[in-house]
RNA sequence: GGGCGUUUAGCUCAGUUGGCUAGAGCAUCUCGUUUACACCGAGAGGGUCGGGGGUUCAAGUCCCUCAACGCCCA
């Protein structure tokens, strides 16, 4: 029994629930009782269940999204806790690079300072104090809403422990040359000064222009015109390319252009991915295009590639901001070309176009709307830029290969031989709910590209890459072998070599930038890889080498790596790994978070990071766990959009703060309607509403559309209530626009989505109310029950139940939240409140069995309603205990002081009793045709009113001991011997008439008249239907034959309650 | 351009392999303040399942096509 909360009394409880008073109480019980901590298990014996929780960015807040997402985790770990697993779901923050850092700049400028003038220590410094106050915000909202993460591990991809993982994992890479440095095109953001990955790009449709530029053919006889929507770029031309199919092409592949302003001369080639121009496609490419494509391997991806295929150079002639430079490799800078070096790309563009405009050799302009990349951060758009970078080789078979492999061979299909799932640990085992994302998984892999690792950034995992330029092969500090290493190997590949580094437990590797330019690397591992290698030289630690590697002018990579580098490593470097000894809480009973905990049973995350986190997770955890699978479930659940259909997000500020729903409704009400809506579909929509801080009455807010197009609450709202008041919405501040103060605070946002969780809270709330009002310890049954010599209401409920476990357990296991919510709702509140509750109430008080089945059910009710709603049940927890009587044979409700680890319900098929419902049912539906009747003739409910039927019915009533006379309001009930009451209405039922009186003094004969025709017109309609199908030759020999038969019984029932409604008609006439 | 999805009652959504008279919550209307709950109870109205075509004894469900909307990838 618990200390914290009082003896059971139903005085104790108000009559509405008030989440606020509740569920802080319960959370310290929790904390308090250490129930979400886990521990190592050294026993194979002990089922685990393990969940890493996807971090969250430390850069705002937790949103809906997110309340959803963990919503569902935490049903998952609890249920799985109270079926005696040992559960652990890890709980943690994810440093967040590039949005960090973004955060934090726009801090500091409002702040009146720069990241660049106060130096990077300093700058990181400040980042911290951002990330910790974000990650409390964050811990502390995942608390409130109750998710049941053993915080006493809570992670940050920037700790010691992950830091330490991050650290291994790229020396181990570096080490497989599995990491390597290149040239490459980048998306390059000229405003941030940072190469974006490519999903850090946005596609945003620009009205622009399509240019047409004549370049002149080297031998005079013409010119080709290529079409191109950026001019400013074809000072790094060095090719045109046409179509082999274009009729054209014969004639002119071969030949020259001599590229205007510059003069430099290029060739015309063939290749196929320049499109036709056809001006009747319905493809605008096609129309737009003039056949001719310039290709400016420097500066377009796609001419990128067609340098490879053709072996082009590559001329970079713009700067870090994306103006126009010779100073990146553009070497034959002609006079004309000179004046353009130094403008900007825009400049540049209308310079350019003037000037072909001027020599004659503008054909036209063709204004024309394109998608062109922005950065996700600065908003402009990308440039991409040649640039050197740090990438992993993705593309290698024991990456993307791998991954390939792992997926379970009934979600894929048409995969090549070599990708089919094997023999080898983890093959085979990973499998996508709802299964189509295993589809976006493999098409991804089938695709992929290297991955680039490096952030031009100060916030995260900086590279642990010591560099210098070798100035002279033969001479200084490396070895006369640096010369024939290179020799024989491709201008830019890294070749390992021997040296005091190597000899330290350092990876020393040279190659060669250009024609007379040699970098060399070495790459540091951590202290507790250092300790670990067998090296001849042992003299030195990390910083040692460190310091001596500076000492000879090595300089450290400034970039950091992405943030996806430490997250895919999340569920291996959160459980200790390489060396979880050296972190002793991650140990105990003989064994390791990571031996007991990964693979982790389940991932649930939002479909937009299969491919930037699951998939290298998958790649990581297999490639450093000898091919085992970081977990073998994925969920992916659907999007939470706002009430115009748009996705809830923090770039566009129509986030909404749990904090706000919880303030609401309560944290149960807001985790009941998110579980109920997870439908396997893909977008959920939720309109939402504010908050009057006045008066604090809620309100649909005036709405204004954005310049992107988006539609969002305003900036400033008035107060529906008192047109003198305003108040700032969550929109106005998360762009910016508005902030808060006294006189026009903040509204809160809230939405009529959760008052369905609310009232079913309540719901819970009042019938526990009354139950423990009835039930009364002293005359409480103590002994075992058997179920089937209790009441027939009392064998239906217990027989419902076990029901009710049995398909919340197939919910669980199918992912389908919305089943469980629902199963939930009906069993509580139809079955329980509505039903059994109002037929007891005439028995339960000197029943002392009842009283026991109902303080079982209850029991169990709130055991099976825990995992979604765990604050109410918790708290009502102790006065259900102490309410209990004696154990149902057949239904396991073992004691517990906790409902969080208490065992999931048990219940024996003996007590599964279908006939029990079966007769329930029929009961049912003779209790809704009264109900109707009764509302129909507006019979008050107080009103006792008599029944006579024949004696199947009887007996139906009989059976169902007291059923029907409590819920339809019968007062007496006898044989219909003695033909109609004189004063009596009449409803068919299961075809026979049964007689009603005593409804009203005098039967409103038109009113019932109209009734029964009402009936027989549906009837006969029903008949038809059912005769149409049985004269169907195709039906009666094609349908099964219990279909069939079924129709048969259902027509011959309408008959029967046809004709019952036609003699009762008859009778009034 | 490729892929995935959505379109069912006024609103938000269910509807498992094709098979009872297509369901729920909210909203609306009628009645009811019965000592758990008005965040309640009883009842009612409301849908040619986006349009068109096809397969089948039978289509909301499968196939084709058109339209609108959304997401991911290029």
């Amino acid at each position: 029994m618990s200390d914290t909360l009082p003896e059971s009394d139903t005085q104790e409880l108000a009559t509405v629930y008030v989440p606020s008073e509740a569920e802080h109480l319960v959370t310290e019980r929790w904390a308090e009782s250490g129930a979400f901590h886990a521990e190592p298990s050294g026993s194979a014996d002990t089922p685990t269940y393990s969940v890493v929780i996807p971090p969250p960015n430390v850069t705002a807040a937790l949103h809906l999204g997110h309340a959803l997402n963990n919503t569902l985790q935490d049903v998952l770990v609890r249920f799985h806790r109270m079926n005696g697993h040992n559960t652990l779901w890890m709980p943690g923050t994810d440093h967040a690079g590039i949005a960090t850092q973004t955060v934090v700049e726009k801090r500091l400028l409002q702040e009146g300072t720069k990241r660049l003038e106060m130096g990077r220590d300093a700058f990181i410094e400040k980042t911290q104090e951002w990330k910790d106050e974000y990650e409390a915000t964050i811990l502390g909202q995942l608390s409130e809403m109750g998710a049941s993460c053993d915080y006493e591990r809570t992670r940050f991809t920037m700790d010691d422990m992950c830091a330490t993982a991050v650290r291994h994992a790229f020396y181990t890479l570096f080490e497989d040359g599995l990491i390597y440095r290149g040239k490459r095109l980048v998306n390059w953001d000229p405003v941030t000064g940072t190469a974006l990955a490519d999903d850090e790009v946005e596609m945003e449709e620009v009205q622009g222009h399509m240019w047409y530029l004549r370049y002149p053919l080297e031998d005079g006889s013409g010119h080709v015109t290529v079409a191109t929507t950026r001019p400013e770029t074809m000072l790094g031309d060095t090719a045109v390319a046409i179509n082999p199919n274009d009729p054209r092409a014969a004639d002119l592949a071969g030949k020259n252009v001599v590229l205007p302003i510059v003069g430099r001369v290029i060739p015309i080639l063939e290749d196929d991915y320049v499109v036709l121009p056809d001006p009747d496609s319905s493809d605008t490419k096609a129309q737009m295009s003039s056949g001719c494509l310039k290709v400016t391997p420097a500066h377009d991806p796609n001419d990128w590639d067609i340098g490879l295929r053709h072996d082009l150079d590559v001329i970079n002639v713009m700067a870090a901001d994306a103006s126009i430079s010779d100073q990146y490799g553009w070497d034959d800078v002609s006079n004309d070309a000179r004046a353009f070096v130094g403008l900007g790309r825009y400049e540049a563009r209308e310079a350019i176009v003037a000037w072909f405009d001027e020599n004659g050799l503008l054909e036209k302009v063709v204004d024309y709307s394109h998608s062109v990349g922005h950065s996700y951060r600065s908003h402009v758009p990308i440039e991409p830029w040649l640039s050197d970078q740090w990438y992993v080789k993705a593309s290698d078979d024991r990456f993307a290969g791998s991954a390939l492999r792992a997926q379970n061979p009934d979600q894929v299909t048409g995969l090549a031989a070599q990708h089919t799932a094997g023999d080898a640990n983890g093959d085979g085992e990973l499998t996508f709910v709802p299964e189509r994302y295993a589809k976006t998984f493999q098409q991804w892999h089938e695709g992929i590209r290297d991955w680039c690792i490096s952030r031009q950034l100060w916030w995260g995992h900086q590279i642990p890459v010591w560099s210098a330029a070798v100035v002279d092969t033969s001479g200084r500090h490396p070895q006369p072998a640096i010369a024939e290493a290179l020799a024989s190997v491709e201008s830019g590949t890294a070749v390992k070599i021997d040296s005091k580094w190597s000899n330290a437990g350092a990876i020393h590797v040279v190659r060669q930038v250009t024609d007379t330019e040699f970098v060399e690397s070495i790459c540091v591992p951590g202290d507790s890889t250092l300790r670990r290698l067998d090296r001849s030289d042992t003299s030195m630690d990390e910083a040692a080498i460190v310091a001596a590697l500076e000492a000879e002018g090595f300089k450290r990579d400034p970039d950091v790596l992405d943030t996806w580098f430490s997250s895919a490593l999340w569920p291996m470097s959160t459980m200790g790994w390489p060396y979880p000894e050296d972190f002793p809480e991650t140990t105990g009973d003989g064994s390791d978070l990571l031996s007991t905990f990964n693979p982790t049973s389940l991932l649930s995350t939002a479909r937009e990071i299969i491919t930037l986190w699951v998939s290298r997770m998958v790649m990581f955890n297999r490639y450093f766990m000898d091919g085992q699978l970081p977990f073998t479930d994925v969920f992916i659940h659907a999007m939470v959009q706002d009430g115009h259909g748009q996705k809830m997000s923090k770039s566009l500020g129509n986030g909404v703060d749990p904090r706000d729903i919880i303030y609401s409704h309560g944290a149960d009400a807001m985790r009941f309607t998110l579980v109920q809506m997870t439908t396997d579909t893909q977008d959920v929509k939720m309109p939402v509403d504010m908050v009057c801080p006045h008066t604090n009455t809620p309100f649909t807010p005036e709405f204004i559309t954005t310049k992107a197009g988006h539609l969002v609450a305003a900036p400033t709202q008035t107060s529906p209530e008192d047109p003198s008041k305003t108040m700032v919405s969550a929109y106005g501040v998360a762009v910016g626009e508005v902030a808060p103060t006294n006189d026009v605070p903040l509204a809160r946002n809230t939405s009529a989505k959760f008052d369905a969780g609310r009232n079913f809270s309540n719901k819970v709330w009042n019938a526990v109310r009354f139950a423990i009002g009835r039930l009364d310890s002293e005359t409480v049954e103590a002994g075992p029950i058997d179920i089937s010599s209790a009441r027939f209401v009392d064998q239906w409920i217990v027989a419902r139940l076990a029901a009710t476990i049995d398909k919340l357990e197939a919910a669980i296991a199918t992912y389908q939240f919305n089943v469980y919510a629902d199963t939930l709702y009906d069993f509580i509140w139809r079955d329980l409140c509505d039903r059994y509750l109002e037929v007891v109430k005439p028995t339960i008080d000197d029943d002392p069995t009842q009283q026991a089945v109902l303080a079982a059910v209850f029991d169990a009710s709130l055991r099976i309603m825990a995992p979604v709603c765990p604050f109410i049940t918790e708290t009502l927890w102790p006065y259900v205990s102490d309410a209990r009587g004696g154990e149902i044979i057949g239904l396991e409700l073992p004691a517990s002081d906790l409902l969080a680890t208490a065992a999931w319900p048990v219940a024996a098929d003996s007590i599964a009793n279908p006939n029990v419902i079966i007769d329930f049912d029929r009961a049912y539906a003779l209790i809704t045709e009264i109900r109707t009747l009764r509302a129909s003739q507006n019979v008050k409910p107080k009103q006792r009113i008599t029944l006579n039927g024949p004696a199947e019915v009887l007996a139906l009533i009989a059976a169902t001991g007291g059923t029907v006379e409590t819920l339809a309001g019968l007062g007496e009930v006898a044989d219909d011997s003695e033909g109609a009451p004189p004063v009596s209405s009449a409803v068919a039922f299961e075809g026979a008439q049964v007689f009603l009186s005593g409804l009203t003094d005098e039967v409103d004969i038109d009113a019932e008249k109209a009734r029964l025709e009402d009936v027989i017109a549906q009837k006969t309609k029903q008949i038809g239907g059912f005769r149409g199908k049985l004269s169907n030759d195709g039906y009666v020999n094609g349908a099964p034959p219990h279909l069939v038969q079924e129709t048969r019984d259902m027509l011959a029932a309408a008959e029967a309650d046809l004709a019952a409604a036609e003699a009762s008609l008859e009778r009034l006439a």
